[in-house]
RNA sequence: CGGGGCGUAGCGCAGCUUGGUAGCGCAUCUGCUUUGGGAGCAGAGGGUCGCUGGUUCGAAUCCAGUCGCCCCGACCA
């Protein structure tokens, strides 16, 4: 381990927030000097971001190669036929960065590299007795963002640590997923960052079963929703379960009930004095699957547009001339006597309720208590609605958790969505062919690092967990050309040093304040500051930088003190 | 791509409405003082006001176009 002098770190700090900069984590990278920006969604790292992104990288291999991943370096630039070949070419469409050679050839910049990983293992690994194998690397990764943002947390160039398994059967699969589940558990909790594993949309990856590690940080832009049971979802994901009881007044015949000009869920709960939950409400959508269709949610709930996609696929909601041409009438619409055009459905959080307060298919009137199965037929339920906080838990029933994430890994299983494109084989006993089952995993290291950032820091500046910190001990040498100050600083950094620890020494020779404002705004785990008055004194000042409080410690006990400091921080996280 | 905002010294900003010698703070450089929480005084350097065109005797300022950056939305490690 190394000691090194502020005065020949690259670390260029900033008094001022960059106007360029909205969120904390991206605010203090900038001022700290880990990063500058070159274009939008383009940065440069520093030499104090260099050694961070090291050792999160660092905690990364080990994990995985104790777990049997091997790593490998894959070309960043790619032939274009391979994501033609995999179909991603022009599904991934303009997110892929394009570019052409002097022979006026395609080339793509990889986003991520299932295609060349497919490629590279493929007629290599002929025989089931060459699996499982998982193969990673860490590089960068490019995509053409529709809107690079917040610094590092969406990038168009970006590092990402990415690595394939490759398995004979489902079953084989699912293992190594497993595995790599566990591994990312332990890796990111080994940084010091908290995460929480919550279900996922498979999104443009594609595959069945995901699940995204998200840092939980306020200004994260996944929103999750979580239970004591242990159920975590992405809101995009998020099936919510019932969302009340509800309890009719009228059982017999549901009656009809004029609410004139009450076409929003909000006038019709007040004119029927009712809460906006209880009353149904109706969304009509033109769908590609399926035409038109009518999807009956909780008052008080919004459609998922992202379930609306992968159950419809192409939608939109309807015009006012499309209801017309599909006998609805807007703002009442209702299961009885239901247009004959259109095919409804009911949300899953529907399914218990068996009353309902809804439109009546007439201008100005809507039903109380329509019972399904009596009123109206039973209707097919579908999954479309947008979970909320204080929706029940599908495990459990208790109320959900929101919270804010940021996504810094994630992993699928992808089965042979490539494998069987890219024709990517091998023989089993039997000899008979099969399609490699993959799984795929992914973790944006760059990403991760302000993610560190966002989850621990103060209003004065970073606060570094000990194992990813670019120094463990920072010492603030206000004097630094008295000999003896410095020869003592010296002696104690080497001897820290030799523990294992990095050691940063500010041997600048500006004035105090500045100095311990930086020692703040870096956020190494502990500070030392020593002066010539301290000296004479035969003590230092040690402070943790979680807290910052200061204690003075003899000369000749510092380097105990601070190994002990240092212990305590590695062993408690 | 739709909506909003911004481009003036390395950084943060004012000036623009109402056209007339380009300014402030921080940073930088020199000198003296100061030296345990972003020092004081004195002096100095640094700008084609994003770019192109137009209007005008005259444009940072008005008009048009264009490029870049940021925020909200659609997409994702």
């Amino acid at each position: 381990m190394a000691v090194t002098y502020f005065s020949h770190l690259y670390a260029p700090t900033l008094k001022e927030v960059p106007a360029e900069a909205q969120i904390p984590s991206h605010q203090l990278l900038l001022r700290a000097g880990y990063v500058r920006k070159l274009a939008s969604g383009l940065y440069s790292y520093l030499p104090l971001a260099v050694k961070v992104l090291s050792r999160i990288e660092e905690i990364v291999r080990e994990e995985l190669n104790q777990r049997g991943c091997q790593e490998v370096l894959l070309p960043i630039l790619g032939p274009s036929e391979l994501w033609e070949e995999s179909g991603r070419f022009g599904q991934y469409g303009p997110e892929l960065m394009k570019l052409k050679d002097r022979h006026e050839r395609t080339f793509v910049l990889g986003p991520t590299h299932e295609e060349i990983m497919c490629n590279l293992v493929k007629g290599e690994v002929n025989s089931y007795k060459q699996l499982p194998l998982n193969l990673y690397q860490i590089s960068d990764k490019f995509r053409d963002e529709l809107r690079p943002r917040f610094g590092l947390m969406r990038g168009r160039e970006f590092i990402m640590k990415d690595g394939y398994s490759f398995d004979a059967d489902v079953q084989g699969m699912e293992e190594s997923y497993q595995q790599m589940f566990l591994a990312y558990r332990a890796l990111f909790e080994t940084m010091g960052l908290k995460t929480l594993p919550v279900a996922a949309d498979s999104g443009q990856i594609g595959g069945s079963t995901s699940v995204e590690f998200m840092a939980l940080a306020e200004e994260g832009e996944a929103e999750v929703l979580y239970c004591d049971c242990g159920f975590a979802a992405d809101v995009e994901a998020a099936t919510a379960a019932v969302t009340f009881e509800y309890t009719p007044q009228h059982t017999d015949a549901y009656v009809k009930v004029s609410t004139p000009s009450a076409t929003s869920i909000s006038e019709v709960a007040k004119t029927l004095s009712v809460l906006e939950k209880h009353v149904v409400k109706a969304v009509a959508l033109e769908t590609e699957q399926e035409g038109s269709v009518v999807l009956f949610v909780p008052g008080d709930h919004e459609v998922n547009e992202i379930k609306l996609t992968a159950r419809f696929g192409e939608w939109h909601f309807m015009s006012k001339e499309e209801l017309i041409q599909a006998g609805l009438i807007e703002g009442f619409i209702g299961p009885v006597e239901l247009s004959k055009a259109v095919t409804a459905y009911k949300d899953v959080s529907l399914c218990q309720r068996t009353y309902w307060i809804c439109g009546a298919n007439e201008v100005d009137a809507h039903l109380l208590d329509a019972k399904e199965g009596r009123d109206f037929e039973p209707l097919a339920t579908v999954d479309v609605v947008a979970a909320q906080a204080g929706d029940l838990c599908p495990e459990c029933h208790k109320a959900l958790i929101a919270a804010r994430g940021i996504e810094v890994g994630q992993v699928f299983q992808l089965g042979d969505k490539y494998s069987k494109p890219m024709e990517a084989t091998y023989l089993d006993e039997e000899q008979k062919s099969h399609y490699f089952q993959m799984g795929c995993y992914g973790i944006g290291i760059s990403r991760t690092l302000q993610a560190l950032v966002a989850e621990s820091h103060d209003e004065a500046g970073i606060i570094w967990p000990l194992p990813v910190a670019p120094f463990a001990v920072h010492i603030v040498l206000l004097d630094p050309k008295d000999p003896d100050i410095v020869t003592y600083v010296e002696e104690l950094s080497q001897q820290i040093s030799e523990q294992g620890y990095d050691v940063l020494i500010d041997d600048r020779s500006s004035r105090p304040g500045p100095k311990f404002k930086d020692a703040e705004l870096l956020g190494m785990p502990v500070i030392v500051s020593i002066g010539a008055r301290s000296f004479k004194e035969g003590v230092l000042d040690l402070q943790l930088r979680k807290d910052l409080i200061k204690e003075k410690v003899e000369l000749n006990q510092a380097f105990f003190t601070i190994l002990e400091k240092l212990q305590s921080l590695a062993s408690s996280k």
